[in-house]
DNA sequence: TCGCGTTCGTTAGAAGTTATAACTCCATTG
DNA sequence: CAATGGAGTTATAACTTCTAACGAACGCGA
């Protein structure tokens, strides 16, 4: 989570006080939103003076693309643990409602409303790539018998992008048709779209992982949930 | 748009001025988004000072509201243009499509980021059943065939909330799954996460549109009934 | 152990924001 | 015509981000 070497002592106290401020800023962005953030209110929280942060984070926009980073990091990881236990797609459908809605301001931070200006950096796009990895890697492993669509002659750069992933054409299509479904029903979830409709929105998230034709998806796979 | 009745001069005056005033705030939403919208530039931009706008908003948050349900508004008139001329579930993707492309902003304002303590006026979700009851009229009345699916018998409450739409189960559902799987290729897209994959996105948005068996598309392409 | 430099946190302040209060002035209305 | 009410104004308070200058403490090298 961290910064990679902490050897000094000065370096120590540094990043624990950046992992403080990042925590604070996570405990007000869940409450109003990340438009809400405010340095002054975490230096109060934190029994320092305002400008004290801005020897950690160079501005407002740098905290907030340190929390963007570590929000995708938390994402790579928890597919990379669900992989452990077993390239299943299922898992990472599961993987992922349940990391969205551990924290949904966190995955909007990821998924949601994009500032029009804002590029961002290398880095991240990077562990996108790590997370779309996870995703093609259970695609190939388990691939249900589909035919060719007239899209999957379009992904060749796709792949390279991924890459050069060695999964076939129809994997990178169900790939990317599983992020975007499921994107689809959990973002709409998560922004309170289907409140007052009166069904159960994990039903409407299991009944899409089915129609990707999860193997295994007929069980209970998510009936789990609370 | 405006006020109902613009009777006295007075009235339409001031319909005009809230008009101009929302004019220049959707010209800085699309610019720097929702977030960065400011009463105070809106007011220098049309030669007047601060808090004169304070008459015709009470504040910024009222603005903003009145930007969403114009939104909504616009969405629905969309689709009831669209309607008058042939219910097809397919000319309501196009239009949906050309819609958000149009002004990425204002579809983000529909659909993306909530902030976490705000209420949707009951208007808005009025303007919304009238939007999902577009839908459910194409679906209603292009129906392909479809087996019945676990998530059908817990729509009871859903046909509730849609004004007891008379449309079948399986016609619920598939507006329901039209709306989720549109919006999960089109936020995506919007947000800017398939640049640089090297692929159209008019294309995945097309083959998800083939998937949900829209007629006249070419339908049998998915391995969706499994 | 003793400097000395780096770094941290401070206060002061500039420039911006939302929002309220009080005041002027004009138009509409009775 | 006069009175009322609405529009726009300035002044002000309480915020915000962020820069600049200063003091003090910490730790590293000698």
């Amino acid at each position: 989570m961290g910064e990679p070497g902490a050897r000094t002592p000065r370096e120590r106290y540094r990043a624990q006080v950046r992992e403080e401020i990042k925590q604070r800023a996570w405990g007000q962005i869940a409450i109003a939103g990340a438009s809400a953030l405010s340095l002054n209110a975490i230096a109060k929280q934190m029994g320092m003076s305002g400008p004290a942060l801005y020897r950690y984070f160079a501005n407002r926009d740098e905290l907030i693309t340190a929390l963007v980073k570590d929000a995708y990091r938390s994402l790579a990881d928890t597919f990379a643990a669900r992989t452990e236990a077993g390239t299943d797609l299922g898992g990472l459908a599961d993987a992922l409602r349940r990391w969205a809605l551990d924290d949904p301001q966190r995955y909007f931070l990821v998924y949601g409303t994009p500032v029009p200006g804002y590029e961002a950096p290398e880095d991240t796009t990077r562990i996108a790539a790590e997370i779309m990895a996870h995703l093609l890697d259970a695609c190939a492993a388990e691939q249900p018998p589909a035919p060719p669509r007239p899209l999957d002659s379009h992904l060749a750069e796709y792949r390279a992008w991924a890459g050069e992933h060695p999964a076939p054409s129809s994997a990178l299509r169900r790939a990317l048709t599983f992020w975007t479904r499921l994107h689809g029903v959990l973002s709409l979830e998560l922004a309170g779209h289907f409140t007052g409709m009166g069904f159960d929105p994990a039903e409407l998230y299991a009944d899409e992982v089915r129609a990707l034709g999860v193997s295994g998806a007929d069980a209970a796979m998510l009936a789990e949930e609370k």
